[in-house]
Formats: C-alpha cells, sequence, structure tokens
DNA sequence: AATTACAGTATGACCATACTGTTTTTTCCT
DNA sequence: AGGAAAAAACAGTATGGTCATACTGTAATT
C-alpha cells in the first residue's frame, strides 16, 4: 500500500515567512522542487489514466500548478518523458537493493526477492507509469529515444541483485543471466494481464511455481 | 514478412459492372464489406501508430473512405474496439491452428511452434495491435469491457495447442498447464522490447533456451 | 541597511489546430 | 422510386504552445 514516492513531496510553499525559522531557498533549488513536484504529478497521472489521457492540463492540475508553469520548466509536453523514466529506473534499482534478505537461506530469499519485485516494481504504480511509457515507444520515435537506456537499465535489475545476493551454480552463468532476464520478462507478461483476467492472489500462486523451478539453479549452500 | 490480413481485403468497388460478370450484392453483404474493410483500417492504425494516435480521421484515410461512412456503421467510434479484439483472437487461433506439424518429433515440433507463435502471432501487426488494445484496458474501463473475454481467449491459445498436438507427461497435468500459460508470458514481456532493447535475432536465440528448458516436460515418445 | 536593478519563475488569456459526434445532403443500389 | 450508404458541412470541445504580465529571489549600488 506504499503509494507515495519519497522525492519531490513535502513543504512547497513559496513563502519564507510561513513557519518561524527562516528557510532560504535559491533560485535553483526552487526550480529544481518544482521540477520534482511535475515529474511526480506526471507518473501519477500517466498511472491512473494512461499516457494518452494524460494533458499538460491533468499534470498540472495533479500538481496544483498552471499550464504556465509546467511549460515554463519543460519547453514543450513531451520532455518531460525522460526525467520520468530515469526516475521510475532509480526507484526501481534502490526498491531492489532494500529488500531485506531472508534468514532461511537462498531458496526462501530468492522467493522474497520475485515477490517483492512482483509487488513494489513490476505492478507498482511506478511500474504500470513505466509500462505506459514503454508502450508508448513503439509507435512513438521521440519517446523510444528517451526510454531506450532506461528500458536496457530496468531489464538488468534482477540480474543486479540476484548476482549480490545469490550463489549461483558454477560454470552455468550465461545460462543463468538469461533465464533471469526470461523470469523477469515473465513477471511483465503477467503484468499486462492482471487488469482484467485474474484475481490478484493467482499471480502469487504463479510465481510460487516459478520459483520452484528457478531454485534448481540455485546452490544448496547456507546463505551469504 | 506476411503483413496482410486475409478478410475483409479484395476487391472493394461498389459497382457491379466493373468487371464483366455481374456480381450482385445485398445490402447486407455491402455493409459487412464496409464493416470489416474498416475494422482492417483501424488494427492496422492502432499498430502503426499506436491507440492513442489513431483518430476516426486516420481509419477513414486508411480504409480509403471517409468520416461519416466510419459513423455510419459504428455509432460511436469506441463500438469498433470489440470487434476488432474478437476478430484479432480468432486471428490468432486460425494461425496456431495452421502451424504444420514438424517431423522430427515433438521436442523440434515445439521449438517450432514455440518460434511461429513468436513470430505470426505475439509480435506480428495483429500481435502489436493486441497489445495496444490491452494497454488501453488497464485505464479504460469502457475498453476494459471489451477486452475481458478476449484477453481471456488469447492467454488459452498455447494450451489450445499444446494440448492436441504434444504428448505431456501424465501426472503433471496442472503443472503443465501453469507452465504453459507462463511461457506466453514471457514471450509477451520480451515483445514489449524489441521495439528498444535487442536485436530480433537474440530473441530467437531466447526462445531456443526456452524450448530446451520446456523440452523436459515432453514425452520422448514419437510424433502424433 | 535600504534601495534599486536585474534575472528567474509563475500566471492567465489567447490562438491555431484537431478531434468527436450530429445533421444535412448527395450518391448509389435494388 | 425508395431506402440504405456515403459524403459533406457543422457545432462544440479539448489540446499544445505562445505571449504579455506579474511575482519572487538575487545581486549591485547607494
Amino acid at each position: 500500500m506504499r503509494r507515495r514516492l519519497s522525492s519531490g513531496e513535502g513543504d512547497l510553499t513559496d513563502k519564507h515567512q510561513t513557519d518561524g525559522k527562516a528557510r532560504p531557498r535559491t533560485q535553483a533549488e526552487r526550480s529544481r522542487q518544482m521540477r520534482e513536484r511535475i515529474i511526480t504529478a506526471f507518473i501519477s497521472c500517466i498511472e491512473k489514466y494512461g499516457l494518452a489521457e494524460t494533458s499538460v492540463s491533468q499534470i498540472t492540475k495533479e500538481a496544483g500548478i498552471t499550464r504556465g508553469a509546467y511549460l515554463h520548466h519543460f519547453k514543450a509536453k513531451h520532455l518531460i518523458y525522460k526525467d520520468a523514466a530515469l526516475r521510475l529506473v532509480s526507484d526501481s534499482f534502490r526498491k531492489v537493493s532494500n529488500i531485506p534478505v531472508h534468514p532461511d537461506g537462498p531458496a526462501a530469499d530468492l522467493k522474497q526477492v520475485l515477490h517483492c519485485i512482483w509487488e513494489d516494481v513490476v505492478i507498482s504504480p511506478e511500474g504500470r507509469a513505466f509500462s505506459e511509457l514503454m508502450q508508448a515507444a513503439r509507435t512513438d520515435e521521440l519517446v523510444a529515444q528517451y526510454m531506450r537506456r532506461p528500458a536496457l537499465r530496468a531489464l538488468r535489475i534482477f540480474g543486479y541483485v540476484a548476482k549480490r545476493r545469490f550463489p549461483f551454480r558454477a560454470g552455468s552463468k550465461m545460462k543463468t543471466n538469461d533465464f533471469l532476464r526470461m523470469t523477469q520478462w515473465t513477471l511483465r507478461g503477467m503484468a499486462a494481464d492482471t487488469a482484467l483476467v485474474y484475481q490478484a492472489d493467482f499471480f502469487h500462486r504463479q510465481i510460487d511455481l516459478l520459483v520452484d523451478d528457478i531454485a534448481d539453479e540455485l546452490e544448496t549452500g547456507a546463505p551469504i
């Protein structure tokens, strides 16, 4: 149920005198906060309404500002896509980095990691927003340019966390890499069906099956 | 390289006298052909430009007609979604039904089926169009209503073809079903990355790896 | 320390454009 | 001739981007 992004929120009033202590803000800082605020609103909008239905008016309404402010910080509507994508990927990496290690060994830990990635990355609001951008990139060359690097980074998320906490069988490194990437693809394919087809717990059961399959690749040693 | 849909194309002139033989067409038949023609144009548009950029004007331009004709056959723009989705699913089923059986036994056949589903269904123009509708369904309740049944049917495609031509190990039926469904999810997840991340042959190699994994579930018996 | 000049930031009105859906008119087929 | 199909004209609305204007913070000058 975590919904709020951590950055770019908080007290956004311009006045110094709103609270007792003087809190000087440089123009640069003021500008940066506004950009973050707009990006947050943008991500929230494409998650809720889809990229197609996200107009500048929608974004500014969500952010509580006027259209002029948006177009001051982003000379054209689409110039926000890149910043948004980068933030989404960064957030994802941070999330998987913070998944606690399960005490019952690699197998249990892997299971936990998969469920966490599913919940907190793939089908999270941020994950949904990311998939909106990915879909748009298919037919919009401009979006595609912005998404190429974020898309590559996103695909490495699972390998990133797996390599540093799971002892994989030696000698099968290449195959393991492919396997992890495919697991991620599976989760994303599942995500596309969550809105329409099955119940939420169904997908968790499917993930359990997936884990049983991958677990064979793990050494049976102690946790790291 | 097959691009053209099979239905709804061909000679679409209204005149009888264009060729020698009289070819009487009832009003109903005339109307039906126009609908098919519009649906074809619609699918082509969302594949090329994405659903968001597909206006009625785009569709009618693609079909070579005027907006009036479209709105005569579909009282509102969105009323075409349902017909389009059903046709896409039907086409997919027909395609997988027509995949020839490989002579070298179940393992080779499975590999061929997977590659065919990848090429002719998942990343085909029709598959792309379908994924556009699926993505739109996430945030548009109207589209979601239209897509619910087609989405379920689409998910059964792989099981449909698998059950009638592959001898799976007895006793593991449930697990096999899940496995097939997950394979399909994997392919769809891969598809989302084709536009941005890797080269085409990369995905075929990944599919080969996938087949090797699934092949363990197959009996080593002769082809059906 | 107070005033003034200046640059960055935000606003709301404006415009051209494109879209959907309705209505009216014309064309075509049986 | 009569009715369905297609085209064309129309109205209403929303969008993206520009612009003149006002506001806020920073630096220079008195």
